[in-house]
DNA sequence: GCGACAG
DNA sequence: ATCTTGTCGC
């Protein structure tokens, strides 16, 4: 991964160029391998948001047990601008992943696959960047349109956009907010809702990312009551 | 011009 | 995302 030859503080125009040109590489099609890890990734910001923090939590498939967790902070370069997402977090991102020392087999990422303007949401970028299976997980959506699903962990319903389908509006546990579940690069919006049903076991987010949510928080670090 | 808008 | 305790409801 040719990490240090890239600039990621480009601007808007720059970074909207590169979705462009990488959207085209995305794989909707399935090509995983065997499914050993599953890994959950999301970030988290210090220090008055000028510090992004990484974190990475590796699970057992199945059985979903902790096997590995990564952990980095970065300088914050690029602000919060909706639809570029991965040139906030990516760096940070990354610099976790290199602290670990074998890839997990499968990602679940904070955030959102195709399911964005340019198809190319932060799961995509991240997805293609490793040349991993990766699964975007949004709490909250970006694009698209969609009928609510029903109210039963596993009622969903499609999530369209411009005549396509990017994902599913998916429910993870009885009666709260569904999550929007979206292809982030080798694998198909069925797997993805999938494996995202699979790994939701008893919280909203699934347990990888649920996991990854709370390193990456520094709430996560009070102390259990 | 106006409203929407991942984390 | 983050600042933040208790409280209401399934």
């Amino acid at each position: 991964m040719p990490r240090a030859l890239h600039r990621w503080n480009l601007d808007i125009a720059a970074a909207r160029a590169v979705q462009s040109r990488l959207a085209d590489r995305v794989e909707t099609q399935d090509r995983l391998g065997p499914v050993h890890t599953v890994a959950g990734v999301d970030c988290g910001f210090e220090h008055n948001g000028t510090v992004t923090r990484a974190a990475i939590i590796v699970k057992s498939w199945p059985g979903l047990e902790t096997v590995g967790s990564a952990l980095a902070r970065v300088p914050t370069t690029f602000p919060y601008v909706p639809g570029y997402l991965s040139f906030r977090e990516m760096p940070a991102i990354l610099a976790a992943f290199e602290t670990l020392d074998t890839l997990p087999d499968l990602l679940l990422c904070d955030g959102q696959g195709i399911a964005h303007p340019r198809r190319l949401g932060i799961a995509c970028h991240l997805g293609l960047w490793l040349d991993r299976p990766a699964i975007g997980v949004g709490k909250s959506r970006l694009v698209g349109e969609f009928d609510e699903p029903g109210p039963a962990k596993g009622d969903r319903s499609a999530l369209r956009h411009n005549g396509a389908n990017i994902g599913t509006v998916l429910r993870t546990r009885d009666n709260v907010r569904p999550l929007f579940v979206s292809p982030g690069h080798r694998v198909s919006t069925e797997t993805a809702t999938q494996w995202v049903l699979d790994c939701a076991t008893r919280y909203r987010l699934p347990e990888p990312v649920h996991a990854a949510d709370r390193l990456a928080s520094s709430r996560g670090h009070r102390k259990p009551g």
